[in-house]
RNA sequence: CGGGGUGUAGCGCAGUCUGGUAGCGCGCCAGCUUUGGGAGCUGGAUGUCGCAGGUUCGAAUCCUGCCACCCCGACCA
C-alpha cells in the first residue's frame, strides 16, 4: 500500500476525550474516529488489524470445528419472549418497531437467534456435536460507554455457540473452545489469564474469562501465588482464616457513644482501634427479604457472591430510607445486636471475640459484642470480596490481585435456552432430550484496545506482528523520483511479491514526520533506505518493539524480514 | 440514574469573571528555500463561539431551558 493513496491521518495532539493510553493512540494514529458515544468510524489501519485479528480468530475456531454463519443484527422480539429475556434484559437492550408496529431488537447477543435456527434443521443427535460462530457487529446500549473502543455500544465480537447431545460432550466442547482461546489470545500477543467467572446475564453455571492484564483494565481479577487459582473478584472464594481470638475470652457487652461517628474510618479513629476490630453491618434486600450481611471494617461485601451462595435472584444494598426503618438509625449505626432480620456473618469473622459493632441508634456503638451471644445466631458464609493477600482457597497460597480487560468470555449453558425454546433432538435410545448448549464470545475490537494497553511507549503503538496493519514500513529518505526513492519503491515492490504486507511511504514529506508517523502507528519493522546506505547496498532494519536498527543487504532483506515475521508472536 | 467537568477553526487551547471588530500554536493551501528525527521565510483559507430563547444599542461573554461529549460511581457476557 502506498501512503500517499491510504487514509492514515494522524494527529499531533490526543483528543482531551481520551483517556486511556489505546484510546489516545487508536486516535491519533489514525485508527478509528468517534461519531457518536460508544459507536465509531473504523479508519483502514483498523479495518485492517481488526481483519488479521478476526483471521486469527477463524483459524483457531475452524481448526476445534466450529463452523462460519452470519446471522442478522436485527431480531425479532417474539424469540426474546419465549427465552424469557425481552423482560429480563433491560435497557441495555436497544429495542425499536418496524413500520407495522412489530417489535425488534438490535443484537446484544445471538441466543435466540442462533436456537432459533438449529431447531428448525437438527433434529438428531446423528447431526451432533455442532458449534456455529459468527464475527459480527454487536449493539448493547451501555449506560456508560467509556475508553473508546475498550465499551464501545456498537463493537465488533465473535460469538459461538456449541450443541451437544449430553453434558460429557458438552463438556468437551467447552473445554475445546477453551483451548482455543488460548491459542487465539497467545497468537494475538496478549498477556492474558483465564479466570473463573460469574455467568451474569447469559446464564449457566461454568465459565471463564478471559483477561487481558493492563492495569487500566475494568475488571478485578486475584491469582493465587503457587496454584492455578484464578478469579474474578466477582466470584472469587477466599481461604479458611485462622482464629486470632486463642484463649482470650471477650469480656461483656457494653454500649458507647460515638457522637457522628459513621464510617469505619471514624468510628475507629475515635475509639482508638483498628478497622479490623469492627463488624459492619450493611443492610441488603436479598429477593425483597431485608438481611444483614456483616464483614469486618477492613473488608467489602461481595454482592455477587452473596446472590450466588445464596442462590438468590437479586442482591440489592438497602437504600438509606429502608436502613433507617429497619435498623432504627440512620445510616452509619447499623449493628447486629438486638436486630431482627436474619443475620449473615462473613466466614473470615472470628465468632469467638467480641467486637465493635454499630448500636442501631443514632450516635451508638457497643464494644464487645459477640456474635450468637450478644445477637440471634448469625450463618456464616463466604460473602466477601477477595482481595491482594487474602489465602487461596484451593492451596495454602496467597492471592494476588491484577487488574484486567475481558477479551473472551467461555460459558456452558447446559439446557437454559434449549429448554424454554424447545430446541431437542430424538436421542439413541430414541426419546427426545434437550441439547447441551455452550456459548462462546471474544471482543474482536477490545482485543485491538487492550493490545495496545499492553503494547505501547511514549512514540505510539507497538504491534505484535501478527494483528500489525501492516508488517514493515519503507521509508525512503529523499524527494519522490531520485535514486533513493526508486529504490526503496523497488524494495518495496519485492516486499509485496513475497506476501510481506508492507507499506510505502512514498510522500514527499521530512524524514522527521515519516519516523515520528511510522512508530505511532506501530508498524512492527521498518525499512530504512538514505543515501549513504544506498551507496553501500544496503538498508537500515529498524525493529518497533526494541528499538534496535540493523543493516542488512538489500539482496537479503525479504527473506530476513520473513525470517523475523515468522518468528513466534512477532514483538514485544 | 447520582456526582463532577467540558463544548470557541481539523487537533490542542486562550478569550467568558469585568458585554464592544473572534484570537494563538499545530495542521491545511500557494511560492521559495530546506531534506536522516514532527523545517524556515513570505503570503493565504477555514468559525452557526453546542442549540434555542431572553436581557441589552450591542452577547462567545449575562440569564433561562435544552442537547452533546468526557470523567467518577452505580450498572454490565
Amino acid at each position: 500500500m502506498r501512503l500517499s493513496r491510504f487514509h492514515a491521518p494522524t494527529l499531533r495532539d490526543a483528543p482531551k476525550e481520551a483517556e486511556l493510553v489505546s484510546h489516545a493512540l487508536l486516535l491519533r494514529a489514525g485508527f478509528v474516529r468517534q461519531l457518536a458515544a460508544g459507536i465509531y468510524t473504523l479508519l483502514p489501519l483498523g479495518v485492517r488489524t481488526l481483519r488479521k485479528i478476526a483471521a486469527i480468530v477463524r483459524e483457531e475456531l475452524e481448526r476445534a470445528g466450529a463452523v462460519e454463519v452470519l446471522m442478522p443484527a436485527i431480531q425479532p422480539a417474539s424469540l426474546w419472549k419465549q427465552s424469557g429475556r425481552w423482560d429480563k434484559y433491560g435497557p441495555e437492550l436497544l429495542r425499536l418497531e418496524d413500520r407495522k408496529g412489530n417489535e425488534f431488537c438490535v443484537g446484544p447477543t445471538h441466543e435466540e437467534v442462533i436456537v432459533d435456527l438449529v431447531r428448525r434443521d437438527v433434529k438428531s443427535y446423528r447431526q451432533l456435536p455442532l458449534n456455529l460462530y459468527q464475527v459480527q457487529s454487536k449493539f448493547r446500549d451501555e449506560v456508560r460507554p467509556r475508553g473508546g473502543i475498550i465499551r464501545a455500544r456498537e463493537f465488533m465480537m465473535k460469538d459461538a455457540y456449541s450443541f451437544d447431545a449430553d453434558a460429557e460432550a458438552a463438556e468437551k466442547s467447552y473445554k475445546d473452545m477453551f483451548d482455543a482461546y488460548h491459542r487465539i489470545f497467545e497468537r494475538c500477543g496478549l498477556d492474558f489469564r483465564a479466570v473463573e467467572a460469574d455467568t451474569g446475564n447469559i446464564g449457566g453455571n461454568l465459565s471463564h474469562e478471559f483477561q487481558a492484564l493492563a492495569s487500566s483494565g475494568e475488571d478485578a481479577i486475584v491469582s493465587c501465588d503457587s496454584c492455578e487459582y484464578t478469579a474474578n473478584t466477582e466470584k472469587a472464594a477466599i481461604g479458611p482464616v485462622g482464629t486470632q481470638a486463642g484463649d482470650i475470652q471477650p469480656g461483656s457487652m457494653s454500649s458507647i457513644a460515638t457522637p457522628g461517628k459513621r464510617t469505619v474510618q471514624d468510628v475507629t479513629t475515635f475509639l482508638g482501634a483498628s478497622p479490623s476490630d469492627l463488624l459492619k453491618t450493611l443492610i441488603v434486600d436479598i429477593d425483597g427479604v431485608p438481611t444483614a450481611a456483616i464483614v469486618r471494617g477492613d473488608h467489602e461485601l461481595n454482592t455477587i457472591k452473596l446472590k450466588l451462595v445464596l442462590g438468590a435472584d437479586s442482591v440489592e444494598l438497602a437504600g438509606e430510607e429502608r436502613v433507617r426503618k429497619i435498623t432504627g438509625a440512620p445510616v452509619g449505626f447499623a449493628g447486629p445486636v438486638g436486630l431482627e432480620v436474619p443475620l449473615i456473618v462473613d466466614a473470615s469473622v472470628d465468632v469467638a471475640r467480641g467486637w465493635i459493632v454499630g448500636g442501631n441508634a443514632a450516635d451508638l456503638h457497643h464494644k464487645d459484642a459477640v456474635l450468637g451471644r450478644d445477637t440471634a445466631e448469625p450463618r456464616v458464609l463466604d460473602i466477601r470480596l477477595a482481595t491482594h493477600g487474602d489465602p487461596c482457597p484451593r492451596c495454602n497460597g496467597s492471592l494476588r490481585e491484577f487488574r484486567g480487560i475481558e477479551v473472551g468470555h467461555v460459558f456452558y449453558l447446559g439446557t437454559k435456552y434449549s429448554e424454554p425454546m424447545d430446541l431437542t433432538f430424538a436421542s439413541q435410545d430414541g426419546g427426545t432430550k434437550p441439547m447441551i448448549m455452550g456459548c462462546y464470545g471474544i471482543g474482536i475490537s477490545r482485543i485491538m484496545a487492550a493490545t495496545i494497553e499492553q503494547h505501547h511507549d511514549d512514540k505510539g503503538i507497538r504491534w505484535p506482528a501478527s494483528i500489525a496493519p501492516f508488517e514493515v514500513a519503507v521509508l525512503p529518505l529523499g524527494k519522490p523520483g531520485d535514486d533513493v526513492f526508486v529504490a526503496a519503491e523497488e524494495i518495496y515492490n519485492r516486499c509485496c511479491h513475497a506476501g510481506i504486507d508492507a507499506l510505502f511511504d512514498d510522500r514527499k514529506g521530512r524524514a522527521g514526520v515519516k519516523f515520528a508517523d511510522a512508530e505511532l502507528a506501530g508498524h512492527p519493522y521498518q525499512i530504512v533506505l538514505g543515501r549513504n546506505a544506498l551507496a553501500d547496498n544496503v538498508v537500515e532494519l529498524k525493529s518497533r518493539a526494541t528499538g534496535e536498527t540493523e543493516r542488512v543487504a538489500i539482496g537479503d532483506l525479504v527473506e530476513h524480514v520473513k525470517g523475523l515475521l515468522a518468528a513466534p508472536t512477532g514483538t514485544a
